[in-house]
DNA sequence: CAGTTAGGTTCATTCAATGAACCTAGAGTG
DNA sequence: CACTCTAGGTTCATTGAATGAACCTAACTG
């Protein structure tokens, strides 16, 4: 990886952190695993990434111990890429970046709304519940579509994302199969 | 950018957040900002980024409107690049990424603390201070060295921030210009 | 007026991203 | 049992960006 030769100089934590995530398509990646992506193929049509930037992305999420990749089928061998707890670590980094994103880059509708699924608040640009005063641990996370969202994405899983869902609640079979059911 | 060409159609603030600083080198240059560092060769000898890649990067964050670039004396035209407050939004931003790459990233001693300056506390992983309770500001955090910073940096700029430092408060002349002065 | 400093630009080379094509192995279908 | 589909890749030529060295400019310094 390019960022590693020459961030390993840097003396700070943030390069250490961008050596692992700091990679085009990576922190995207991570994202879609928080939503609930697990599977290559998904990843390929949401993300629109080229396939051999996408395998070595993983391959190299695996490495670092952020993805665990794990065989959910024997018949056709098939592996799901899942975040561990190192990988759910990233939440505070992708909801600030995703707060600043909304906030500060101009013309930004907001496109999805996070909300503490105990109490239904939205969530603060900390990813902390301002209602119950602490930080919302990502499984308790419930996404929400907002105005800026495209209605009709070209691809499936980008349909199976319009719903409300609970954060890393894996996307559902029957959400990506078949694609024109209205 | 090439980043944008791609992240455009994704329908995410994270992804709209990483068109701004999602390149390389990008997010060092703002957290140099944060430490104090304003003028080009500053950046320059402290990043070890090539040239034209700096004068890239400062361009494109002053076009998001993350620095502002400005004139500080007039007889050799001279600018120096600050944080807006778009740019200081992105303080949480850094601090997570930071967090993570301490607490996450194998093999990492501790290269710098950041506290409350009103308080002494450090903070913790969401920038807030635990013992106020609130998100503390980057212009009220105090930067102290830790174990693992490299004691004899090779630039100058390293020299000056081996000292405990404000963030914000710009690296002086003085701390720059003499090299050997132990 | 020679040297230095700040802040760049230009250019050839290297390296990674892109996207299309191809590969493999098992599953379902007629 | 041939055909085709799906999941999960690999390979390869092309494009594009990063790199680092060299060069440029303008002003100040001794």
């Amino acid at each position: 990886m390019a960022l590693g030769k020459d961030y390993v100089h840097q003396q700070c934590s943030i390069a250490r952190a961008l050596e692992v995530v700091g990679e085009r398509w990576t922190l995207l990646v991570v994202r879609d695993a928080f939503y609930g992506v697990r599977r290559y193929n998904d990843f390929l049509v949401h993300l629109g990434v080229p396939r051999a930037v996408l395998a070595a992305r993983l391959q190299a999420l695996v490495e670092a111990g952020v993805l665990d990749r794990r065989r959910y089928q024997e018949s056709p061998p098939r592996d799901e890429y899942v975040l561990t707890e190192r990988g759910l670590a990233l939440w505070p980094v992708l909801r600030s970046l995703g707060a600043w994103g909304r906030a500060e880059v101009p013309g930004a509708v907001p496109v999805r709304h996070f909300h503490h699924a105990d109490c239904g608040t939205e969530l603060g640009s900390y990813g902390e519940c301002p209602a119950c005063r602490i930080p919302v641990p990502p499984a308790d996370v419930e996404m929400r579509p907002g105005a800026g969202l495209d209605p009709d994405p070209g691809d499936p899983v980008g349909r199976a994302l319009l719903r409300p869902r609970r954060l890393l609640v894996p996307v559902g079979r029957e959400d990506v199969s078949e694609a024109g059911n209205s």
